[in-house]
RNA sequence: GGGAGCAUAGCUCAGCUGGGAGAGCAUCUGCCUUACAAGCAGAGGGUCAUAGGUUCGAGCCCUAUUGUUCCCACCA
């Protein structure tokens, strides 16, 4: 058949094909088949603003090799993909576009603005999708998602009413951490602590009655227009009298009480804390443990309010100015230090955040942490590697109350309706109509959103039907892996974990696979402003969906950070191209296109390579069950290349090459089993090539996608003959690192005498060392007795190789030595070891053997070079 | 302040339940050997951060130290 394949892989010949072929041929499609066991990953939705960037690549290869790798061994799987709606980011991107255009939101009302947003989604929300299918992502796309589609839509409004029916959900008039650049409230997990370079404003306030002044410093003066109270410890002698007392608030000349609390550290600055409830989370405990008022003094976006005149419209640093001077002038001023603190900024566009006091709806999070934490706890869902579920315990443990509402039109509207007459709160699954306490029709709905987290909370069920028990609901879920980023733990996993077990009662995964983030060259985060970051699509193009996968699963191990090392793409392009070659020499050998049955009768060669492969088959899953991906694919990358590749298609030729048409066709029969096979172990990692391939080889199936996996068997367990061959193949290597020393080039041939005592082994092998050791012919037998010949000796055999211009007796004889010397010292080594009777005694049996076996083999290889060093110095 | 990771060849990193240290890239030496020069055959290069400990045996387990990165945290 010959047929002819380009000398190089290309990528791009073959990419796009391959994946309409997968699409047509429904193999991503799950199908609900009675019997099998199930295996589900839903895939982190990626926000419809998003483009690809390494993170997804690197999260959605291993999903895709996970599920490959399932669906091969004959799982009914699902991989669920979708989109998520990403309320602040898109709101900002889109209030960024209209920017320019200068157009605002409310220029065109909460109804235009949505019809933009969606029309916005239509526009951007597929070009992610589309580029998750470059990276050959076997996604079951008939069950495309997005967070906020009716099904969505339907579970949102779900688990709001049913959390507000058992009081998880409230509103509530608290602390918040308000950006004033999005103007909204985030969550606590949204905020980022940095530290900044601040000052430090030591103040002092006087006392009502005359008796001198307080001292006090500060990072925020401004917020002083808020201050309520200035607290001390209660058991600081030092303000003990003034406990009770007030105190003259500088500049706003307003009457502030002492209050003890032990919030305050004694030993920090002077032991006197301003109180501003209304801008800072302690003051505001502080204050509500003292009945303190809260004062805001500032607007939305975090101006002064009209409440202080002078100040009134500055923004918060420009206040800070004008009102330290004025302090100055006041004489409240008392020093100005350079101080460096933790300042909280918004993880969406790094304003710095201000803590405010508004009312918004909250979920109560103690009773739903504790069964999350259980569920960990118990085992029911691992984290891997193990130790992430720190991260999680600590969030969960240490967890406030999540402050779920949003200031922003683009999101799931709270389902929540105020009466105009009545006050009442109408909560509802569907739009109220009136009233649910006095019926009046007066009722308003809640302006605000949910927190784009809200809903991703419930990904794992609501994109299977829930709340209908549908059943992809009854077959799919509970899912089995889930796969993200470290820094998702507190945003995601979480929620999803104590949502899941509080709606279905049951955990929504048993296995959260935590992977770190891809750095750039130099180990820093990739970002927009330092414009390192690395497009996947365009490596794609450049080197190949299948190399940019290989080196993401590659070198590193789950959890940790990777860097993205442009040489390693190389790399693995490289062994893409490697496995193409190999697949055209085949091709180029094969007479047809038929399947054929291992032969009867095997080589040595054709046992050790069946022998190999069967442990890689082990090897290969075992590392794939474990999560250890990384491995496996290391382990197919060795495999293929030094051992398939190096070694058994070079010792093959001679059979291909040959007279004998019956040994040619069981080589060629052994050579298309083992690679057709080991590229369906290969085929998650390198969907593509795999393919490809295993198509153009004679093969049964339409695609290796749905190929059976290979599976370990005991009847190709040669040991022996594996053994048997590394005998040929040492002395292969032996001969070969003699004559590189000795600077002979292949081309020079020279007889090579075999004496062995394993002369069948070797006899087996004669073609071998022809065509592998630069051999002119081959003899084996006990004995030779040659004078000036090379010598090469190895464990099994004493080599000579009869060039006698080259021979150097002398020199012979140092490299004799020398081998020798290396040799006893491994003996002694052994020896040691066995001569323990610690080791004897505790060291388990195959352990204990494998030693002795080292031992006499090379003793068996120091008697081998003591006869020929003698054999050498009689002939002197 | 609490927690975690990392420290192994010149560089980037693997090293699965402890049994004589590995890969890729880089370097050096030979090779266009009819699958592949994106290749083949060889070579050099490591006190596995430091100090203790456990063990017959430690890169791996324990303790401390140093350096480094990250996460969390209310010291104004």
């Amino acid at each position: 058949m010959a047929k002819e394949l380009a000398k190089q892989y290309n990528p791009k010949d073959v990419e796009d094909r391959l994946y309409s072929f997968w699409l047509e041929g429904k193999y991503f499609h799950a199908k609900r088949e009675e019997g099998k066991k199930t295996y589900t990953i839903v895939i982190p939705p990626p926000n419809i603003t998003g483009q690809l960037h390494m993170g997804h690549a690197l999260d959605n290869t291993l999903q895709d090799a996970l599920i490959r790798c399932k669906r091969m061994q004959g799982f009914d799987t699902l991989w669920l993909p979708g989109t998520d709606h990403a309320s602040i980011a898109t709101e900002a991107k889109i209030v960024e576009k209209m920017k320019e255009e200068g157009i605002t939101k409310e220029d065109l009302g909460r109804e235009g603005f949505l019809k933009r947003a969606w029309e916005w989604k239509e526009q951007y929300g597929g070009r992610i999708v589309q580029q998750l299918k470059k990276l050959g992502s076997s996604c079951d796309w008939d069950r495309l998602r997005f967070t906020m589609d009716e099904g969505c839509n339907k579970a949102v409004k779900e688990v709001f009413v049913n959390l507000y029916d058992k009081g998880l959900i409230y509103r509530g008039e608290r602390i918040i951490n308000w950006c004033p650049h999005c103007l909204t409230s985030i969550s606590d997990a949204e905020v980022e602590y940095e530290d900044q370079a601040g000052h430090f404003w030591h103040l002092r306030y006087p006392l009502a009655d005359g008796s001198g002044y307080i001292q006090l410093a500060t990072t925020r003066p401004e917020t002083l227009l808020g201050d309520t109270a200035v607290a001390v410890n209660p058991n600081d002698e030092r303000y003990k009298d003034m406990i009770g007392k007030n105190v003259i608030l500088p500049i706003v000349h307003r009457e502030i009480p002492v209050v003890a609390d032990d919030y305050v550290e004694m030993d920090f600055g002077t032991g006197v804390v301003k109180i501003t409830p209304a801008h800072d989370p302690n003051d505001f405990e502080v204050g509500l443990r003292h009945n303190l008022p809260v004062i805001n003094v500032m607007t939305d976006d975090a101006k002064i309010t009209s409440d202080y005149p002078a100040y009134a419209g500055m923004d918060r640093y420009e206040a800070r100015k004008a009102i330290v001077k004025d302090l100055e002038a006041e004489g409240a001023l008392v020093k100005i230090e350079d101080y460096s603190h933790n300042v909280g900024t918004c993880y969406r566009c790094s304003t710095t955040v201000e803590p405010r006091v508004s009312k918004q709806w909250f979920v109560k999070m103690k009773p739903l942490a504790t069964p999350a934490i259980d569920a960990v706890k118990n085992g029911e869902t691992k984290f891997v590697p193990q130790r992430f579920e720190k991260v999680y315990f600590h969030w969960l443990e240490n967890i406030r109350d999540w402050c779920i509402s949003r200031q922003l039109w683009w999101g799931h509207r709270i389902p929540a309706w105020y009466c105009a007459d009545c006050g009442e709160i109408t909560v509802s699954k569907t739009d109220a109509v009136c009233c649910a306490k006095c019926g009046s029709k007066n009722i308003k709905q809640d302006p605000d959103t949910l927190d784009t987290w809200f809903s991703s909370a419930l990904w794992p069920f609501s994109t299977l039907g829930w709340p209908d028990n549908t059943e992809d609901l009854k077959h799919y879920y509970p899912t089995n892996t889930l796969v993200t980023g470290y820094d998702i733990i507190p945003f995601w996993v979480m929620r999803m974990m104590f949502s899941g077990i509080e709606h279905t009662g049951e955990v929504p995964f048993d296995t959260v696979l935590i992977h770190g983030l891809v750095r750039d060259e130099q180990g820093r985060k990739m970002s927009k402003s330092l414009g390192n970051g690395v497009d996947p699509l365009e490596i794609i193009e450049n080197y190949g969906a299948d190399a940019l996968r290989f080196s993401l699963i590659t070198g590193n191990s789950p959890g940790n950070d990777m860097r993205y090392i442009p040489a390693r793409v190389e790399a693995s392009r490289n062994f893409a191209n490697k496995i193409w070659n190999a697949a055209r020499f085949l091709l180029m050998n094969l007479k047809s296109d038929e399947v054929t049955a291992l032969p009867e009768s095997l080589a040595l060669e054709d046992k050790w390579i069946l022998s190999k492969y069967n442990k890689l088959i082990k090897d290969v899953t075992e590392n794939i069950d474990k999560y250890e991906l990384g491995l496996a694919a290391q382990k197919l990358y060795d495999f293929i290349w030094d051992v398939y590749c190096d070694w058994y298609i070079e010792i093959c030729k001679a059979r291909l090459n040959g007279e004998d048409e019956a040994a040619a066709d069981n080589a060629r029969s052994v050579l298309v089993y083992v690679l057709s096979n080991t590229l369906k172990l290969l085929h998650p990692f390198m969907p593509y090539i795999t393919e490809e391939i295993w198509q153009s080889l004679p093969h049964n199936g339409d695609s290796i996608m749905v190929s059976a996996w290979p599976v370990y068997d005991p009847a190709l367990d040669f040991t022996k003959e594996e053994e048997d061959f590394e005998k040929i193949m040492d002395a292969i290597k032996a001969i070969r690192n003699r004559r590189s020393e000795m600077n002979v080039p292949p081309s020079r041939k020279a007889k090579v005498c075999i004496a062995t005592g394993f002369a069948d082994v070797f006899n087996a092998g004669v073609s071998f060392f022809i065509r592998l050791a630069s051999a002119s012919e081959v003899e084996v037998g006990e004995n030779f007795d040659i004078s000036g010949a090379v010598r090469v000796v190895t464990d099994a055999a004493n080599i000579y190789i009869p060039m006698n211009e080259l021979v150097d007796v002398t020199a012979e004889l140092a490299r004799l030595e020398k081998d020798l010397k290396k040799a006893l010292d491994d003996k002694a080594f052994f020896e040691k070891k066995l001569n323990n009777p610690g080791f004897v005694a505790k060291a388990p049996e195959a352990v204990l053997n494998e030693q002795r076996e080292k031992l006499k083999k090379v003793e068996d290889k120091i008697a081998l070079i003591n006869q020929s060093i003698e054999d050498l110095k009689a002939m002197q």
